[in-house]
DNA sequence: CCGTTTATCTCAACAGTGCAAAGATGGAGC
DNA sequence: GCTCCATCTTTGCACTGTTGAGATAAACGG
C-alpha cells in the first residue's frame, strides 16, 4: 500500500514484522534530523517515529554511531550528485572550481543539520567505516580532478597541495557560515549565495 | 594552603564554603575537557572532580551551555595571545599571514578538544553570550590587520573578501585535520607541521 | 556582639538518553 | 509440519541535564 504518503509516518510504508525496518529507520532518521536538528534525533525518538519499539533498531545497527554513519553516507552521496551536476558545462578549470564550491556551500546551507553530521565530531571514527570514507571521497575527487589537467604541465607536488589549499578554503568557509561564526550580512553583500560567490571570485582571481 | 597542587584535585586549592568555586569549576573543566575529550565532559562529572554536589555549578552558571561558553572564552584568549606572539618579528605581510595560520592550526592540533569546543556546534548560539564572540574576533582582527596595509593601495572591498579567503582556508585546513578528514601522511609530509607550512606556502605563494 | 538577610551549596527527584540481556514471535527453509 | 533464527519486545541499568525545596554559613546592619 504505498500511498502517497502523508509526512512523517514512516511505519505505514513498511511491513511490520520481518519488512525493510533498516530503510524504514533511515528514511524516518534523515526526515527527523532535517526537521529536528541533529540533537533531536535520538534513537529512542526515532524507533517511536517509525512504530517499533526502542530496542528495534539494535537488530540492524551496532549503535548510534552506525546509524548515523549511514544516514551521513546518503549525505555524501547526495552532495557529490549534486556537485558533479551543477559543474557540467563549465568553462574551463576556474570556472569549474567556482561551480563546484558555491555548489558544495549551497549544500551545506540547504542541509544545515545533514552537514553538521557529516563534518562533525560524532564521525570522527570516519575510518570505521570504510564505504563512508569512499563515498565521502568523490566530494574532494572532484575537486582534485578539475585542477589535474591544469596542473599537467607544473609540479605534480603543486598540484596536490593546491587542491589541499582549495578544499580547505572551501569547507571552512561553509562551516565558519553554518556555525554562524561568520555573518555574510555583515559584508554588503545581499544574500550569503552574492557573499559566496565574490569571496570564490576573488579566491579564484589569485589563481589565474 | 596553596600547596603545589597534585594534578587533579581542584577542590583542594579553594575554600569549602563561599570560596571561588567559579574560578575552580572552569579549571577543572579545562583540565577534563583536555582530558577526557568534550564528549567526557559531563555536570555531574566536573561537579565531583571539584568536590561540591551535582547542582553546585547552578549557582554559578545557569546551564551547561554557559559554563562550556566561559571555558571557550579563555580558549579564544589564550589562541589570540599565541597568535600574536608567534607573528612578532615576521618580515612582511606575507610571512606575517604565514605565521599567523602556522601559529592557529598549532594550537588547533595541541588543544584538539578546547577547539573543538571554541568552533563546535554546541556553541553555536555564540551571540547569547557577547563577551565571548568579542574574544572570538580577535584571531580574526589579528589576520584582518595583517593584511590592511597592503590593501591600502587596492580596493578596500577585495581586503575584506580577502581576509575571509584567508581566515576560511586557515580555519578549513584547521578542522578537516583536527576531525581527521584529512590526513597529512598522505602527502608525504612528515610531520603535521611541515604539511602545514608547505600548504600555507602554495596558498601564499597564488598571493604573490 | 547579635540577629537577619542572602548567596551558596545539598538533597532528592524527574525526564530523558544509549545500551544490553533475556524472552516472545513469526517468517523461511527443510 | 517442524525447526531454526533473524527480528522485535520487555525490562532494566547507568548515565545525563535540570529543577525545587531546604540547610548552612558568610556578610551586613543594628
Amino acid at each position: 500500500m504505498t500511498t502517497a504518503a502523508a509526512p512523517a509516518d514512516f511505519q505505514k510504508k513498511f511491513k511490520y514484522h520481518h519488512g525493510n525496518l533498516r530503510d524504514a529507520l533511515l528514511s524516518a532518521a534523515t526526515h527527523i534530523l532535517e526537521t529536528k536538528g541533529i540533537d533531536g534525533l535520538s534513537l529512542r525518538g526515532l524507533a517511536k517515529a517509525t512504530g517499533v519499539t526502542q530496542a528495534a533498531p539494535y537488530s540492524h545497527f551496532r549503535d548510534k554511531d552506525e546509524l548515523l554513519a549511514a544516514v551521513a553516507e546518503t549525505g555524501f552521496q547526495r552532495l557529490a550528485l549534486q556537485m558533479a551536476e551543477d559543474a557540467t558545462g563549465a568553462a574551463g578549470t576556474r570556472q569549474r572550481i567556482e561551480k563546484l564550491v558555491s555548489s558544495y556551500i549551497r549544500f551545506a546551507v540547504n542541509n544545515k543539520p545533514m552537514f553538521q553530521l557529516m563534518f562533525g565530531r560524532e564521525l570522527s571514527n570516519l575510518k570505521k567505516y570504510p564505504t563512508l570514507a569512499m563515498t565521502a571521497g568523490k566530494s574532494y575527487a572532484l575537486i582534485s580532478a578539475a585542477l589535474s589537467k591544469r596542473a599537467a604541465g607544473e609540479g605534480r607536488q603543486d598540484a596536490r597541495f593546491l587542491t589541499v589549499a582549495i578544499w580547505s578554503l572551501c569547507h571552512g568557509l561553509t562551516t565558519l557560515i553554518v556555525e554562524e561564526k561568520l555573518d555574510p550580512a555583515g559584508f554588503g553583500a545581499g544574500s550569503t549565495s552574492e557573499f559566496v560567490e565574490k569571496t570564490v571570485e576573488i579566491f579564484a582571481a589569485q589563481l589565474g
